[in-house]
RNA sequence: CAGGGUGUAGCUCAGUGGAAGAGUACUCGGUUUGGAGCCGAGAAGUCGUAGGUUCGAAUCCUACCACCCUGACCA
């Protein structure tokens, strides 16, 4: 391609919405252009890389087995209806009436087709186990869509849903995937983590996430550096630090803690470490208060505790609630002395001699103790975040925190879907059973973003090879005044591109640093520059976008110079 | 959804009541040719939209819209 007939347009500043590195740089790049809050056009430039990935990614699909299709992107609610998630969605789901006022969506996945399609395609266990997969653009109205394609409302995915005769199937299908899923963030370049996971909002059993790893990540990774033990910080298991609870040795003591509210304040205050401090929540359940009680450093784990039986929909408990039940106001709220149900972290039930509010305004209690002033706890969970420095739960040693972009995800659902859904075959007794189904995602467009966000320089992108929107770029000096170089520039530009290889022939009429800048910004991961002062002794210069230096090269080597290294590449 | 912020040229931004601006990008001419050059000329805006105040509004007021940020139960 010539850039002189291709479309560049890159950017000397980024436009101000832009604020992470890899949204900027797409933006200044000209990869992406934003049309409206989470859309994005994929410009000539931007939709070769997002081919690429997708190339590589139907390719390692293809390879474990999984058959491609392409099912619509508008769906009609009845599907919705049937599996109950019209409603369950909410307004994730963007929707929409056609000309008869019937109801449709846009879909933001989808398990309710494909197994719609399967159940009425798949009648015989002879036909299982069955893969299908898409590569499909993606509607979710995300509450607040951010960081260009990272989280867009529009985007591309490859979804792959599996049917089985039974588990064992399912298993073995989901271990080839998370091979598979391992193969294509490798090809891909990438460092990444596969994590144990929250199943989620999909539903289902078990479940890993592949993150990419980099500190603007959305998600927290737990992992042991001593093990394989890696989990999304809001599934990881969290071990008290604590020892078995020592006896109580201090009396409860009343103290002033004036306007000392957080538990970081009062351990200020009180010249004692905050993990001698306990907080207390106040959580409504069924209109009924219940106090959650977490060590003072510690964080709710949402997710964990909605695993409590019951405690679904428990939501914080407003100012008026906690003032009429406790008689206070936040931050000096503890359970000494409430008659409510107390649900209490697996560390804090290990504390004693601890530090609480003391429901009086300006007030916490010291030295309290479980069982002499304060009731046993009626119910002991892990419902909180895990920690740097906590235990491993495979008890391998302790557990560090980064953070992650979350680019695949693959599930188990087992018969959730067909059970409600009746997709049933005939085993080879004739009886109809529900079909196992696994579920397997990959953010096709994030997956561009993320590759940026761990990739770049000062001078722009640097694109792993395979995802480059062309492998080499060749600059010529001075193009439009001498024919030499313009032959010369024409002929490697012909040659390569009769290798095979994916090149770009900077052709405009621009001063050297213009195309270097350009080709830096745009991440193409090989150079070769023509100049009169190379020429002259029958050489060019080589430069990969990592290089410190270029390297001489004697022209009539080129080409093949070129293929080894993006061969060896 | 709540709170905050911003809307002026393709992009980055100045302009707080009296003629619509700069840098950059773009076009043309010249010069230059190894890192976003230099000189000159030019084209370019419904100052987000609507209403109001005023002799006069980009500027003040009201409403709406769009976009961005933070948060969205962590006392």
């Amino acid at each position: 391609m010539r850039v002189s007939q291709f479309f560049i347009s890159t950017l000397k500043e980024a436009p101000a919405e832009a604020e992470l590195v890899s949204h900027r740089l797409m933006l200044r790049a000209g990869l992406i252009k934003r049309l409206g809050s989470g859309l994005y056009t994929w410009m000539p430039l931007g939709l070769r890389v997002l081919r690429k990935v997708e190339h590589i990614v139907r390719e390692e699909m293809d390879k474990c087995g999984a058959v491609e299709l392409l099912m619509p992107v508008v769906q009609p609610a009845e599907l919705w209806q049937e599996t109950g998630r019209w409603d369950k969605f909410g307004p994730l789901m963007l929707r929409i009436k056609d000309r008869y006022r019937r109801d449709f969506c846009f879909g933001p996945t989808h398990e309710e087709v494909i197994t719609d399609i399967v159940r009425r395609e798949i009648k015989s266990y002879r036909q299982l186990p069955l893969t299908l997969y898409q590569i499909q653009t993606k509607f979710r109205d995300e509450i607040r869509p951010r960081f260009g394609v990272m989280r867009a409302r529009e985007f591309v995915m490859k979804d792959a849903y599996s049917f089985h005769i039974d588990v064992a199937s399912l298993e073995r299908t989901y271990q080839a995937m998370y091979d598979s899923y391992i193969q294509i963030f490798n090809r891909l370049g990438l460092r990444f983590r596969a994590v144990v996971a929250d199943p989620g909002a999909i539903g289902g059993s078990s479940s890993h996430e592949f993150h990419v790893l980099a500190d603007s990540g959305e998600d927290g990774i737990v992992f042991c550096p001593g093990s394989t033990y890696a989990a999304n910080i809001e599934f990881a298991e969290a071990l008290s630090p604590e020892k078995l609870r020592e006896r109580a040795s201090n009396p409860i003591q009343k103290i002033a803690t004036p306007n000392k509210k957080t538990c970081e304040e009062v351990a200020e205050f009180l010249k004692v470490p905050i993990q001698k401090t306990v907080k207390t929540l106040a959580v409504m359940v069924n209109n009924e208060m219940v106090l959650l009680l977490l060590r003072g450093d510690h964080r709710l784990n949402e997710i964990k505790a909605r695993k409590i039986p019951f405690f679904n929909n428990f939501r914080l408990a407003s100012e008026e609630e906690i003032l009429s039940k406790t008689g206070c106001c936040t931050g000096y709220t503890g359970p000494v002395g409430l008659e409510l149900p107390i649900i209490c972290d697996k560390t804090v039930v290990e504390m004693s001699d601890f530090i609480c509010g003391a429901n009086e305004v300006g007030y916490h209690f010291a030295g309290v103790n479980f069982g002499r002033d304060v009731k046993e706890p009626d119910h002991v969970y892990d419902i909180r975040n895990v920690v740097p420095g906590d235990l491993s739960p495979d008890g391998k040693g302790k557990l560090e925190i980064c953070r992650g972009i979350e680019v695949g995800h693959i599930f188990q659902l087992r018969t959730e879907y067909s059970e409600v859904m009746k997709a049933s075959y005939l085993n080879e007794s004739g009886q109809s059973q529900p079909m196992e189904m696994g579920c397997y995602g990959i953010g096709v467009s994030r997956i561009v973003a993320a590759a940026i966000e761990q990739n770049h320089d000062e001078h722009g992108i640097i694109f792993p090879i395979v995802m480059a929107p062309f492998q080499v770029a060749i600059v010529p000096i001075g193009m439009n005044k001498s024919e030499v170089i313009r032959t010369e520039a024409e002929k490697l530009y012909t040659g390569l591109f009769a290798a095979g290889i994916e090149v770009l022939l900077d052709d405009r009429e621009e001063r050297p640093g213009v195309m270097f800048a350009d080709m830096e910004l745009i991440g193409i991961p090989h150079r070769i520059v023509i100049g009169e002062r190379g020429l002259k002794e029958g050489n060019v210069e080589y430069q990969g976008r990592c290089d410190e230096k270029y390297q001489v090269i004697p022209l009539r080597n080129i080409i093949n110079f070129v293929e080894s290294i993006i061969c060896g590449s």
